[in-house]
RNA sequence: GGUCGAGUAGCUCAGCUGGAUAGAGCAUCUGCCUUCUAAGCAGACGGUCACAGGUUCGAAUCCUGUCUCGAUCACCA
C-alpha cells in the first residue's frame, strides 16, 4: 500500500509541479468503498484550495493526466469531489507476485532495539483467573507484534511474592491445613494455596463479626481479629528473615509456581525472564537518593520523602515513609532501573496491567522521566479494562471468579463436542483430535478476548460461552483449514506468471486487503493494540470466502488464472498464519 | 470534588490522525450442500452514533458544556 501510494504521489507532484508549478502537496488517499467501483480513491476537496477550480473539473483534469501519464491508472471516474480510480491488472499481478517472493510478509526488518515487555505479574496466594487471561494474552501478543516490527522483546512479569497478602494463605495453612499438600490432596497447587486464601477470609470475616457482637468497633475489630494478627506476625517474621517463616513461604510459594507453570502451559504462553519481588522491595532508595540530590525529590518534617507533580496535573505522591521503609512506587522505580541495568541497552519498556493503576504509571513515568533517564521517553502503560462477570466483578477473595484452567477445559470440551457433531475428523487418531480440540477451544477464547480493544472493560458471561460462528478463531481457523486443503489438492508450479493475466475484482479485493497487512502490523505495534490484527484478519478471511465461493480454483481451465488463483490463495493462508502467530492462536491443517 | 477511560443496531463489537448512503458478527427471517471442507456463502430486517451547542465544503470522529457507567486520587499493593 504504501509503495502504491508512494508511486502516486509521485506521479500528482510531477502534474502539480508541471501544470501549477506546486510543490509539497499531500494528498488523502483512501481505499474506495465497496458501494462504488475503483481500487483508491483520491480526495480531491482538499486540493482545489491551491488552484480555485470546480472540484469536479478539477478532478477530471487530474484523473485524465493520471490515465494518460501513470503506469497503475488503468481508468477513473469522479462522484462529487471523490476520484476513484481503478488499478490496472498489471499492477495487481506484479503486487501479488511480490508478495509471494517476500519472506515474512509484512515483518519488518531488525531494529537492534530491546523492549522490555511486562505481563502477567500474579500475586502468589491465588490461581490466575480470567482477567489474568486477558492480561497473558496481551502481554503475549504484543510481544510478537513488537518483534514483527524488528524489536528485540524481552518477554518478563514481576511476581508479587511477599506482602501481607501472600501472609494470609501462609497462616491459614499452618492452622488448618494439618500438614496436607497438593500432592497428598491431589489438588493443583496454585488451587491448594488459593483454598486457603479464601479460608483465611471467612476466618477473618468470622473473628470479626463475633468481635463487633462483643461491643468492638469494626475498624478495631478488623485490626484486632486473631488471624489478622498472626499473619502480620508472619510478615515481620518473614522480613526479619526467620527460618522456619521463611522455609514455610518457599514451599508454599513453590507449590503456586507448579501451578502457574501449568497454566501458562495450558494458555502457551512463556516468558524470558522473572523478576521477584521479594527481591526487589528493597530496590529504590538509592534513585531516591538521586532524586534528593537533583531537588525533584523533598523531604518534610516527619522525615517522609515526597515528589511534588502538580504543574504535571498530577498530585503530591509519597515515595518514602516516615520510618524510611518503601512504597509499592519505589519499588517500582527500583526494579525499572534495575531492568535497565539488566538489559541495557534498552529502548523502551511495556507493562501490562489494569486500568485501575492507570494514575500509578501516569505517575511512575513522568517521576523517572523528571530523573533524566533516557529510556523513560519510551516507557508505555498496556492499560486494560476488568473482564466483568454478569454479577459484577470478579472477586478472588470471596471465589467469585472464573478459573483461567477451568475456562480453558470449558472451551476445549465445547469445541469436542461441536466438532464430533460435524463429523467430518472420524480419521483422526486421539492424539489428532486432542490438539485439534485444544486449537479451536483455545483459538476461540484468544480471539474472543484479543478482538475488544484492551481499553474497554469485557463483559464475560460463563454460561453463554463462546460462538465457534462467525466472527470468531474458529471461523479464521476453518478458512485456513480449507486453504490447506486446497494447497494439498493442487499440483502445479508457480512459475513465470504472465503479468498479463487478468484478474477479477474479488481477486483485486483479496490483493488489496493484503496490501494493507504491512501498515496493520505497525499500527498495531505503535498503538499497542492486538485487536488491529484481530479486525484485519477477519475482514480478510471474509474477503477470502467471498472469493473461494464464486470461483471454482481448482477447476480452473485457464491456466494463468488458476496459477494466480492459487498463489493468492496461497498467500492468503500464509497472512492467516501470520497475523495469528501474532495473536498466539494456532491454525490446524485440517478441521 | 479533581483526573483518566467508556457510551455506536435487541446483544457483542468495528469505525475515531474529519470525507461518500455509519459497518460486521450474534439473534430473527429467506435462499444455497452432486463442484476444492455448509464451522461456509448470498440476501432481508434492524440506527436520534448518550444529549446540546460550536468549528467547516463536510463531524460518530475535533472543541465546549451536560448526563450515565467505570477506574483512580492512601505513610495499601
Amino acid at each position: 500500500m504504501e509503495n502504491l501510494i508512494k508511486i502516486l504521489t509521485n506521479d500528482l507532484n510531477i502534474f502539480f509541479n508541471e501544470k501549477y508549478s506546486l510543490k509539497n502537496i499531500s494528498y488523502d488517499f483512501q481505499i474506495t468503498k465497496k458501494e462504488f467501483e475503483g481500487d483508491i480513491t483520491l480526495v480531491v476537496f482538499p486540493l482545489i484550495k491551491y488552484v480555485k477550480k470546480n472540484p469536479l473539473k478539477f478532478s477530471n483534469e487530474i484523473g485524465e493526466y493520471l490515465k494518460k501519464k501513470s503506469k497503475v491508472v488503468a481508468k477513473f471516474n469522479i462522484i462529487k469531489g471523490f476520484l476513484n480510480i481503478n488499478l490496472t491488472d498489471k499492477f495487481f499481478v506484479n503486487t501479488l507476485i511480490e508478495i509471494y517472493k517476500t519472506q515474512n510478509y509484512g515483518f519488518s526488518k531488525p531494529k537492534n532495539k530491546k523492549i522490555i515487555v511486562e505481563f502477567s505479574s500474579p500475586n502468589t496466594n491465588k490461581p490466575l483467573h480470567l482477567g489474568h487471561v486477558r492480561n497473558n494474552l496481551l502481554g503475549f501478543s504484543i510481544s510478537k507484534i513488537l518483534e514483527a516490527n524488528g524489536y528485540d522483546v524481552v518477554k518478563t512479569q514481576i511476581i508479587n511474592d511477599r506482602g501481607i497478602h501472600i501472609c494470609k494463605s501462609m497462616i491459614a495453612w499452618k492452622l488448618y491445613g494439618n500438614g496436607s499438600t497438593p500432592k497428598s490432596t491431589g489438588i493443583k497447587g496454585d488451587k491448594f494455596v488459593g483454598k486457603y486464601y479464601v479460608l483465611y477470609e471467612e476466618k477473618f470475616k468470622s473473628q470479626v463479626n463475633e468481635l463487633i457482637k462483643s461491643g468492638v468497633t469494626e475498624n478495631e475489630a478488623r485490626n484486632t481479629a486473631e488471624i489478622f494478627v498472626k499473619a502480620k506476625e508472619m510478615l515481620i517474621n518473614w522480613e526479619l528473615g526467620d527460618k522456619e517463616t521463611f522455609n514455610l513461604w518457599e514451599k508454599m510459594n513453590s507449590w503456586v509456581y507448579d501451578g502457574f507453570n501449568i497454566t501458562y502451559k495450558n494458555l502457551e504462553i512463556n516468558f524470558d525472564s522473572y523478576y521477584y519481588e521479594s527481591k526487589t522491595y528493597l530496590l529504590g532508595k538509592e534513585i531516591i537518593d538521586l532524586g534528593l540530590e537533583k531537588k525533584i525529590f523533598y523531604k518534610k518534617n516527619d522525615n517522609s520523602i515526597w515528589i511534588d507533580l502538580k504543574d504535571d496535573g498530577l498530585d503530591e505522591k509519597l515515595l518514602l515513609r516516615s520510618d524510611g521503609t518503601s512504597v509499592y512506587i519505589t519499588q517500582d522505580l527500583g526494579t525499572a532501573v534495575q531492568r535497565k541495568k539488566d538489559y541495557d541497552p534498552i529502548h523502551g519498556m511495556v507493562y501490562t496491567v489494569g486500568n485501575e493503576q492507570d494514575y500509578h504509571f501516569n505517575v511512575l513515568f513522568t517521576i523517572l522521566r523528571k530523573l533524566g533517564y533516557k529510556w523513560a521517553s519510551n516507557l508505555h502503560h498496556l492499560s486494560y479494562g476488568m473482564v466483568d462477570l454478569p454479577s459484577g466483578k470478579m472477586k478472588s477473595r470471596e471465589g467469585i471468579v472464573v478459573d483461567a484452567d477451568d475456562i480453558i477445559e470449558e472451551m476445549r470440551l465445547t469445541a469436542r463436542e461441536i466438532s464430533n457433531n460435524l463429523g467430518k475428523i472420524n480419521t483422526f487418531s486421539e492424539e489428532e483430535k486432542n490438539r485439534l480440540f485444544n486449537d479451536i477451544g483455545l483459538g476461540a477464547l484468544k480471539y474472543h478476548i484479543l478482538k475488544v480493544d484492551p481499553r474497554k472493560k469485557i463483559m464475560f458471561d460463563p454460561k453463554k460461552s463462546i460462538d465457534f460462528q462467525g466472527n470468531t478463531g474458529s471461523f479464521i481457523q476453518y478458512a485456513y483449514a480449507r486453504i490447506q486443503s486446497i494447497i494439498r489438492k493442487s499440483e502445479i508450479n508457480y512459475n513465470n506468471i504472465s503479468d498479463n493475466t487478468k484478474i477479477g475484482h474479488k481477486e483485486k479485493d483479496l490483493i488489496k486487503h493484503l496490501m494493507l497487512f504491512p501498515s496493520i502490523i505497525k499500527q498495531s505495534g505503535e498503538q499497542y493494540n492486538p485487536s488491529m490484527i484481530v479486525n484485519y484478519l477477519f475482514e480478510l478471511v471474509k474477503s477470502f470466502n467471498s472469493f473461494y465461493q464464486n470461483v471454482n480454483i481448482l477447476g480452473e481451465k485457464d491456466l494463468e488464472q488458476k496459477k494466480i488463483r492459487l498463489i493468492l490463495t496461497e498467500i492468503v493462508g500464509l497472512n492467516i498464519k501470520s497475523s495469528c502467530y501474532l495473536l498466539g492462536i494456532n491454525v490446524p491443517k485440517r478441521m
